[in-house]
DNA sequence: AATGAATGAGATTTCATTCAT
DNA sequence: GATGAATGAAATCTCATTCAT
């Protein structure tokens, strides 16, 4: 009997809950989310829900949180490793165009999560710290302005971008961010 | 006699369920739309909800169908009115920052709507309607790709300053509208 | 405008929408039969189910006893038919083995029936003078009890028949009729 | 402590459930049975109903199964407790004038369950087994077909019967059951 | 006479939550 | 601590029937 992934003692059950319910969330839709589909889609015990979160929407706040988190840390990432203003602008480009966030999943998660954010306080509370936190990774490099300029230009580009038959390439996003960038020029 | 509530005459019906439905959604979440909700909120029975509409799915469908073309239709209203660039460029500053589009209520309806379009083809297709009249609306001004950033932009800024406590004033909006808008300069 | 079949003045829409709840009772069973399937079956408007039957109980009575009637007709003219006792054993065993009674659909139907007439005293009484006018026909030929005899032969075989994947083939019937007609030799 | 009206022990809760069912069929025809009718006759709340069987449709298999599985046993049981051809004949007149079968409640429930097994392979498999057991027992006796027509005596007496204001009595069924059986001589 | 839009009553079904074990 | 059988409350949905026209 190894650390098993299931049963008593299983200090991951929570976060795989969690990841279940927003995996749920992205295949029917907050809207059609339930307790026992996410306990299938976590292989835990209908029971075991309740048992670690005081209910729906407990566990949703929770999960949303920590979607939050997830996303933030992938996209702060980036552009932590931008040394240059030259690298910064390079990874806007990269989060709109490439698979940082612009994963349909993500995209998709994220309308959710601003759904719920707009009525749960706490949920929003990490929001903003997300995007605030975006926001000063960007200001190492631009003045504040600029920064919440590119945050804005990451949101609209990718959600267009989703729903676009023919979104708007690599090399058009550059043009449009290095306007942004050199706007005082 | 005047339109009765009752018998076989109440044309406006179907439009009050809607947004009814409209109004639930915007107030308790999409999460928690019921029936008996929307019912009320139109003032109409309950077994009419299944009249007029096959089911909640369909129903849900009109209804968001419906806001995408209302919203469309008041995005595209501001953008015709304007004459000039200089005035497209100021109905775009408007749109993010004045109370068009801005409404919170709007604003999170179309959170709901953009989730909900994901899993909907036909209310996708109302929404790329949407994108590509409203870039049209700009592509009189402005060439196409500055169309699609100041629609980005528009998005992304709007979605950030609900959810910002101290929200990017019409000033710095207006700067980087500019900055956009005169890109090749 | 010839005499169309439909519309005010269609003498036969009564008996259309009787066929009709028959067809919608073979079709999805008893169990299932709402007016709107038969209305749409029959090709007339909802309203003139109402109009025609005071309410479902006698509609369903008004089909059972058709049904009752159509078939005891049928299965009376093959045994009037019969001018020998040879020949009214063979119309038994054509009533058995061909395709009089045998078909799936009065014989699913007449289950219906049974089950309906159990609880209808007017549909039972149908039933009786069925049940008395073929034992009537045969004791033309026969005497009481053989009458009655056949009669239970036709009613046990066509049903064991219809779930037999291997049902008692025409020769074997008749020759079970033979045993009984001749059962005094 | 006995057992319990609730909690999770109630083995024989299902089975109470579907003879409830039965009942309530008998009762009111399986054109008006109702969860709410049958949970209120087998005493359990509304909710197990659903929680024992996914829908109606299930419960109603599951029930007529059983039925058919009662009665078929029933039945096998006298005709294998017959030890000569002679008591087999006997067997076979008891089973159509005794009470073994002829219950009106019985009949009228295989009505239902002849007319449900038409639509339903589950419960026509079922009713097969049941009449190739009874075959087999009568076949113990008898040859293969003299077999087969006893058993359509069985139920065609046993319709006729029970609609006839005047019933075939027991001397003149076992005349015609002597007749069939002994009709190579 | 004939219709079909409309609805209320009630059906089925879902599901978060409880709680005995 | 953990479970899942069980249920009540409420959801969706169906439909016979009514009734204005």
């Amino acid at each position: 009997m190894t650390g098993s992934t299931r049963g008593p003692n299983d200090p991951r059950r929570r976060e795989r809950i969690l990841d279940a319910a927003l995996d749920v969330i992205a295949e029917h839709g907050a809207i059609k989310v339930t307790f026992r589909k996410i306990a299938e889609a976590a292989g835990v015990p209908l029971g075991s829900l309740t048992y670690y979160f005081d209910d729906m929407q407990h566990l949703l706040t929770d999960a949303f949180t920590r979607l939050a988190e997830t996303v933030s840390t992938r996209y702060g990432a980036l552009l932590e490793a931008a040394r240059t203003r030259q690298e910064a602008g390079e990874a806007v480009v990269e989060i709109i165009c490439g698979k940082v966030w612009g994963t349909d999943r993500d995209l998709l998660l994220s309308y959710e999560l601003y759904a719920f954010a707009t009525r749960n306080p706490e949920v929003r509370a990490v929001m903003r710290s997300w995007m605030q936190a975006s926001r000063d990774s960007l200001a190492r490099h631009f003045d504040p302005l600029t920064a919440r300029a590119l945050d804005a230009l990451v949101e609209g580009f990718s959600i267009h971008n989703s729903f676009d038959p023919r979104p708007t390439d690599r090399e058009a996003v550059a043009a449009v961010v290095r306007a942004v960038v050199d706007r005082h020029h």
